[in-house]
RNA sequence: GGGCCGGUAGCUCAGUCUGGUCAGAGCAUCGGACUUUUAAUCCGAGUGUCCUGGGUUCGAAUCCCAGCCGGCCCA
């Protein structure tokens, strides 16, 4: 702490004991408000309307943090602030004769509880007359300035309790956040889907293309991983019966941190029998439309400068005519890796980084492609390669049932019609460990053998989803950025 | 991993190009005035690891090098 900080709080500390020379305890174990801050405004409203000619209310007590003082001698105005909202206190010496020199030892940031009845000031404003006041927690830094708030974009992840003390933007995220989960929660459950949890620590990192985090659990003496997906677990209740399934949880791929991609991420998953992946693409579309409809009472959302319309059905597009379209590029007629790689550097794709043909693929989707779906639509029928839990198409077995759903530029979701031939999802796994051995690429997805016995097992033809959570959020708030929609982004250490 | 931009008081920011009364402002804090203010107002005061470490120079917040942290773009 620097001089001048230690010394800020030093002051703030002096009038801490200065309280409790006056046998006043600055951190109370409770305190009873009557009501909230909306409440008590609420109340003071409805008795205006009632028409009394001098409205008047009963005493409240409310509770909050003190956020702005102004003081005029011998009345001070001061702001308090709850969850619920905002309200003006007058304190009057008159009215305290008492307590209204212990305001001396009152600062910006303490907890206040106070009571008195309401009134409108000649300006107008609502406020509380306080009659009786308690400290309620005092506060030994500073906050903010009161104006622009906290501004810098690392003290505001940093601190995030700061931020939101600030920032209103940055609750009404928060809060968006929460009602887009519960949100997907209602609609899931309303179709009958029961929400189960599964295990996060791994004994294999399997079911998405991703680079594990490692960690060593003592007492079993053995490596674990963090999961990279929740598919494999959901999939072995569907094969024990379990016909509606879906997870709302963390997942954790060890790769760049960037605008998109936080190292832990929210995914929805889930699987459900006797359905296909035409199933879900309308599911999806249900989903998203009703949460447009709940959170925000429009399907029409402002994102990038755009506006993007969730009202289904959301287009569906043939994967590989859309690379042709935007590439001239016939992926399925340059099944090999170099002429693939040829065909997109002729073409202007940069290609250095991928080595495997779906690798390949995928590059090229993302540069050409996806920058074009900028309205809500799907990508389906992908090559079987990029695919490896995914059931082949029974008219081209090059390609397998699945679908990208993309909104702005950006992936949101990932689904197909699940692959559940016991023989062929062993030789999709034997693939994905030759590539990884062929191009030393810890991205490729895993053998999972206790995966394969369940499946061995019998699993119903079956449609699967995923969708990233944060990428909802994002766009339902407008922000480009994962770390504004994640409340603790992930920041080196400082 | 590469490129560009940024880091100055608790907070928000000037000052850096052009090295030399450049250690500044506002808010916050402290003292004083003020009983209907609301970014209250008025008078007065204190406050710094100029991100860190080197270097150049008579002299560095400022120029150079390296590093740390953050942002954006690219990979």
């Amino acid at each position: 702490m620097s001089e001048l900080e230690s010394e800020l709080v030093r002051r703030r500390l002096t009038k801490l004991d200065k309280l409790r020379a006056r046998g006043i305890d600055p951190y109370p174990h409770r305190y009873r408000r009557s009501h909230t801050v909306r409440q008590a405004l609420d109340l003071f409203v409805s008795s205006e309307q009632s028409g009394a000619c001098e409205p008047t209310t009963d005493t409240v007590s409310v509770g909050g943090r003190i956020i702005v003082f102004r003081g005029m001698g011998r009345a001070t105005f001061a702001d308090l602030v709850d969850g619920s909202g905002r309200v003006q206190l007058l304190f009057r010496r008159n009215n305290l004769p008492d307590l209204y020199d212990l305001l001396a030892d009152l600062d910006i940031g303490d907890w206040l509880g106070a009571t008195g009845p309401l009134f409108r000031t000649r300006t107008g404003e609502i406020t509380v007359e306080v009659r009786k006041f308690t400290v309620l927690s005092k506060a030994i830094r500073p906050l903010p300035e009161k104006f622009h708030g906290l501004v810098d974009v690392e003290s505001r992840y940093r601190q995030r309790y700061l931020d939101l003390i600030s920032n209103e933007e940055s609750r009404r995220v928060a809060v968006l956040r929460s009602r887009i989960v519960s949100g997907v929660r209602r609609f899931m459950e309303s179709r009958d889907f029961i929400e189960v949890e599964t295990p996060t620590l791994v004994p294999v990192a399997a079911g998405a293309t991703a680079h594990p985090f490692e960690t060593h659990h003592r007492a079993l003496d053995r490596k674990l991983y963090l999961r990279v997906a929740h598919e494999l677990y959901l999939k072995r209740l569907v094969v024990g019966g379990l016909e509606k399934v879906f997870e709302i949880g963390k997942v954790f791929r060890n790769e760049g941190i960037d605008l998109m991609h936080n190292p832990e991420f929210t995914m929805l998953e889930s699987y459900e029998a006797f359905a296909d992946y035409n199933d879900v693409m309308s599911m999806v579309e249900d989903l998203v439309y009703s949460l447009t409809a709940e959170v925000l009472g429009s399907p029409v959302v402002e994102y990038d400068g755009r506006s993007i319309d969730f009202t289904p059905p959301w287009p569906r597009l043939d994967l590989c005519a859309q690379i042709r379209e935007h590439s001239g590029i016939d992926i399925l007629a340059l099944n090999d890796i170099e002429p693939l790689k040829a065909a997109m550097k002729s073409v202007g794709v940069e290609v250095s980084q991928q080595r495997s043909w779906g690798g390949l693929v995928d590059k090229l989707v993302s540069a050409r492609v996806e920058p074009n779906l900028i309205q809500p639509s799907f990508l389906v029928d992908y090559p079987v390669e990029m695919s490896p839990l995914a059931k082949r198409r029974t008219d081209d077995s090059r390609l397998v049932e699945r679908f990208e759903g993309f909104v702005a530029g950006g992936e949101i979701c990932n689904a197909f019609t699940e692959l559940n031939d016991p023989v062929d999802q062993r030789a999709r796994f034997e693939e994905q460990e030759a590539l990884r051995d062929r191009f030393h690429d810890e991205e490729m997805d895993r053998m999972d053998e206790d995966f394969l016995v369940a499946v061995e097992h019998g699993m119903p033809p079956t449609g699967g989803l995923g969708i990233g959570i944060d990428r909802l959020v994002m766009l339902f708030s407008g922000h480009p950025s994962i770390r504004e929609v994640v409340l603790f982004p992930q920041l080196r250490s400082r």
